[in-house]
DNA sequence: CTGCTAAGTGAACGTCATTCACTTTAGCGT
DNA sequence: ACGCTAAAGTGAATGACGTTCACTTAGCAG
């Protein structure tokens, strides 16, 4: 048979190609990723440097293409708020087993703080001090990140207790199963860290509105 | 020298060393590992089953030490919860690059879901329905997981952004910076968590009481 | 036609964790 | 005291990785 040289792989490809193989095996090595390209591992160095920028790439791809920047209208700042810490979540638990790979690095790319900088001037305008902007920003990341690795985490997490943990076996069986289980959670942790922001921003001001 | 073949290694020198390793490298190796115990890297297997048997290890190390299970007393449950979630945190920012090591696996370890336990039981004497104590929990547990990676990061997390973005500059000038930054986000989101929780108990009982 | 260069190949190499056949020795019963 | 046995350490080997490098080849410009 004969192989073209030309053209056979490009970043795209690749991209697509490793996402694939997170998704199926949760790991990514270059041999699996050579073996679906049908080349071998070396000719993916030409067009990523690595397995780390392999990475990078996968986190743009999934967190850009998933998430939602807030329009900044000036109206409803909670809902938008929540709306792009769900798009945010959602992105990640869209392959859950990508965000493990994600947290060995830190976040670099210009993209992504297109959207801490949209979120900043939204808590600006929502009356937030300038000094808590940030703060309030790694909060609201803390969750998101943490619930996303909630959610990746295997179905049975919580080992039932032969009845030594009463009430941890009570909760267990009281609680939503299955996927809800981390899709109520992350709602419920959502509301209230938003209550709670609300009601500082009141206290600073003036009295409770909603 | 002699050296003796019996006793010289056993399973809490073991745990001790790998967290040196881990302290002070970010890694965890069997040859970093064994040199540090004078010893092979295979005389390790004799006592634990492998690097994960160590990492498990390690997580109840720090967690168990350094976790303040809250004492169910019935008081004051709002200041219970906070001093759980900050022992919590406090115990892995002790060892902030064993964080990542942590979130490979799963815990499994029988002594950290009896900390669960209590906690639950103090949810529901608060008030929370049976139904949402587990949900809480995972709330309560992704925040403090995902506000330890927030601390393992580098310090420069974010770039600054050459002018193109005046909201997050903002933002990043007027925040505390250092070690305060996470420490202080932290300490905001647990606060909103716990106003929010509190809120959400209120709304299904009766007027908020704080 | 003649080079130039981007792109793919396969065989290395270094770093891991893990296994295994072995050696040593402490502790035991006799 | 004397060997037996099982626990404990050794070092070489193995296999999975990521990465590098000297090479080959295909398309294209002159």
């Amino acid at each position: 048979m004969v192989q073209r040289r030309r053209r056979l792989l490009d970043v795209d490809t690749i991209v697509d190609a490793s996402l694939a193989c997170v998704d199926e095996t949760g790991r990514l090595t270059m041999a699996d990723l050579a073996s679906r390209l049908g080349t071998s591992a070396s000719a993916v160095y030409n067009h990523l440097s690595g397995r780390g920028a392999i990475i990078e790439a996968l986190r743009e791809r999934v967190v850009l293409a998933g998430m939602r920047i807030p329009p900044l209208d000036g109206t409803d700042w909670t809902g938008q708020l929540a709306a792009w810490m769900r798009s945010y979540r959602d992105a990640l638990a869209r392959h859950p087993r990508l965000i493990p790979l994600l947290t060995e690095n830190t976040m670099t790319g210009g993209p992504v703080l297109r959207g801490y900088d949209r979120v900043a001037a939204l808590l600006r305008e929502a009356g937030v001090p300038a000094r808590e902007v940030l703060l309030w920003i790694s909060v609201l990341d803390s969750y998101a990140l943490g619930a996303a690795l909630d959610l990746a985490a295997p179905e049975a997490v919580w080992r039932d207790g032969d009845g030594e943990l009463p009430a941890l076996d009570e909760a267990l069986r009281a609680a939503p199963g299955g996927p809800r289980r981390a899709d109520e959670a992350f709602e419920i942790g959502l509301a209230a860290l938003l209550t709670g922001l609300r009601h500082r921003l009141a206290a600073a001001t003036g009295p409770v509105t909603g």
